[in-house]
DNA sequence: AAAATGCTTACTATTTAAGTAAGCATTAGT
DNA sequence: ACTAATGCTTACTTAAATAGTAAGCATTTT
C-alpha cells in the first residue's frame, strides 16, 4: 500500500532528536530509543547506517553516543532516505527501461517518472533544520 | 523499498490502452492483457475494481469489452490509484495522530505529511489524457 | 443452446519488512 | 589491568503484504 519504510521513519526520528539539542551535543542511543520508542537492536542498525553515510558521528564507551556531522539545515530528507534505503526508485522501469517488457514505449514510465520526480524534489527541499524549527513552533503554541 | 503497487501499475496500463483508441471504443480485456502483458485472473480483478469506481463501463458477452466512462482528460492518476488501493496514506500517523505513540508532537508527522501532499498534488494533476498525448508524441518521433 | 466475454472466490507462493537474540569491539574511568 | 558503558555486527524468526494461479459462475449475443 505504498507505506513509508519504518526504518527510514526511525532514522528521521533519530535525526530530529539530535537536532532538538544544541549543535555538537552528543546523545546516547539509549536516550534516543527511550524517547522515540524504537526497539534496541533495530535502532542500533539504523544508527550504524546513518554513521556509514557520514550523517552522524559515533563514539563508543562511557560518555559515548552520537552527534550530527553537519548542521541540521544542511541535512535533507533525501540524505537520510538514501542512507537507509538507497536511491528512491518507485518502479524498476525507471532504472532500466531496456529490461521493461514493454520496451521504450512503456506507457507507464512517464507516469511514475513524474511522480518520482515530485517526491525527489520534496525530499531534497525539506531539511532536518526546517522540520525541527517547525516542531519547536508547535510545541511553543501548546505551552499555554 | 517504497515501490509502486503492481496492480495500480496494471490499472494505468489498462486506462492508457483505452485512451489510445478513439473515445467510446470498446476493447476486450483479452486484447488488453495481450498487449500489456498482464496475467488474466489478475487483470480481471483490476478491471472489476476500475468498474466499481465507475472509471470504465463493462459489457459481457460476444462483442463485449470495456470502455472509458469519462474523457481521458477528466481522469486523473489519483482516480485510478484510489480505485485500486484506496486513499494515499504513506504513514498511519497521518490518518490517526491520536493513535501515534508519540502523540501530538510526533516529530515525523510533518515530514511525511509534506511528502504525501506533494505526491497527492502530482497524482491529481496528471491525467490519462495528458499521458496518452505525451506517449503519442514520443511514438511519432520514433517513426523515422 | 453455445460461445464469448466479464466477474468472483479461494487458494498458494514469494518477497519484503519488522523484530529478536546473542555476543563482539571500543573506550573512559577506576 | 579491569569493569562498565556504550556503539556495532551477524544470524535468525515471525508476520504481513504482494503477486500470481485455478476453477468456475454470470451475462449477453448469435
Amino acid at each position: 500500500m505504498m507505506r513509508i519504510n519504518r526504518r527510514t521513519d526511525y532514522a528521521v526520528r533519530v535525526m530530529l532528536a539530535l537536532a532538538d539539542h544544541p549543535y555538537g551535543e552528543r546523545l546516547s542511543t539509549r536516550f534516543i530509543r527511550e524517547k522515540m520508542l524504537v526497539p534496541r537492536a533495530f535502532l542500533e542498525r539504523i544508527i550504524a547506517e546513518l554513521s556509514k553515510a557520514r550523517l552522524i558521528l559515533t563514539f563508543p564507551g562511557p560518555n559515548g553516543g552520537i552527534q550530527l556531522n553537519a548542521r541540521p539545515e544542511e541535512i535533507t530528507l533525501r540524505n537520510i532516505w538514501e542512507a537507509i534505503e538507497g536511491p528512491l526508485l518507485i518502479s524498476d522501469c525507471l532504472q532500466s527501461p531496456e529490461e521493461c517488457p514493454l520496451h521504450e514505449n512503456c506507457p507507464v514510465r512517464d507516469c511514475w517518472g513524474k511522480l518520482q520526480k515530485a517526491m525527489q524534489r520534496e525530499l531534497e527541499t525539506v531539511t532536518i533544520g526546517y522540520l525541527s524549527h517547525e516542531l519547536k513552533k508547535k510545541q511553543a503554541l501548546h505551552m499555554d
